[in-house]
DNA sequence: TTAATTGCAAACATTTTGCAGGTTC
DNA sequence: GAACCTGCAAAATGTTTGCAATTAA
């Protein structure tokens, strides 16, 4: 037991360094989406992250997920992916990369950086700067 | 007076045979809609087209702008860009384009296809095929 | 002990839908 | 006149916010 009990406490601890390393305070809430978002790679909705929370003996609001995921993303935490008008994804992958989007089950599938080359970009407008550059292979099944 | 009422329903017919070629009966929410969106390469959500025609006389509900939108695009007659969860653009430009898209003003510009190559995507899932491939450079202003 | 955080419910923004009335062929 | 189309208002969806209660530093 005692050795369980370190385990889980080490992994707490792990996950509130993470958090206070970029200026969060590990709240009880922030620790436990925390461990179901930053700990392995992963794609989510908000309601995915309250759903998934409330089944397992529930304990935060959707308010604050959806307050917490989104303080992670302002805080490089978490990245967004843009695929679908009307909801939002985030990814546990921070470093630029791209994706393929399964139109028809909601499935992404993170693809490297450095296998995609995107080139010729025309010149942007006047005092403006490259923010990020996504690439979304939609993929369906074959017909 | 003729000659001008003459232009106009060149114009009118031009339009309502844009719709037939694809199926879409043009009925005269149809054609004031298209005269709008399918006349000049464009992008624009459907509030900003029931606004624009609002504005102008209105004469077309909301409900239809967005139904009329969305059967335009399940026709090929428009794209869609999704830069924005939230937000539905649509884009009169139907063969397969890039975009950047400013992130702080909303703008949307186009970037030829050919201008920009994405190679080395990784193999599919099993029984899937592309269905399309979309590059978005966000850009903001220079810091 | 004071500033930060949470939870609830209400508000919000955008889009879709049910259905009665109108239009088209 | 059968099928299609439109408009309204209501519903649905996904997200944000105001504020009182709670918790953390």
């Amino acid at each position: 037991m005692t050795i369980i009990r370190d385990m889980v406490s080490r992994h707490t601890d792990a996950i509130a360094k993470k958090l206070r390393d970029r200026g969060v305070s590990p709240t009880a809430q922030r620790v436990r989406i925390a461990e179901l978002v930053l700990m392995e790679p992963n794609h989510f909705t908000a309601d995915q992250v309250f759903e998934k929370i409330s089944l397992s003996g529930g304990g935060v609001s959707r308010a604050t997920v959806y307050n917490t995921l989104s303080l992670f993303l302002g805080k490089s935490l978490l990245s967004e992916v843009v695929v679908d008008p009307g909801k939002r994804f985030y990814d546990s992958t921070t470093e630029p990369h791209h994706h393929i989007y399964d139109i028809e089950s909601g499935e992404l599938i993170d693809i490297e950086n450095a296998r995609v080359s995107v080139s010729g970009l025309p010149p942007l407008p006047e005092g403006k700067e490259v923010a990020g550059i996504n690439a979304v292979v939609r993929i369906r099944t074959r017909s």
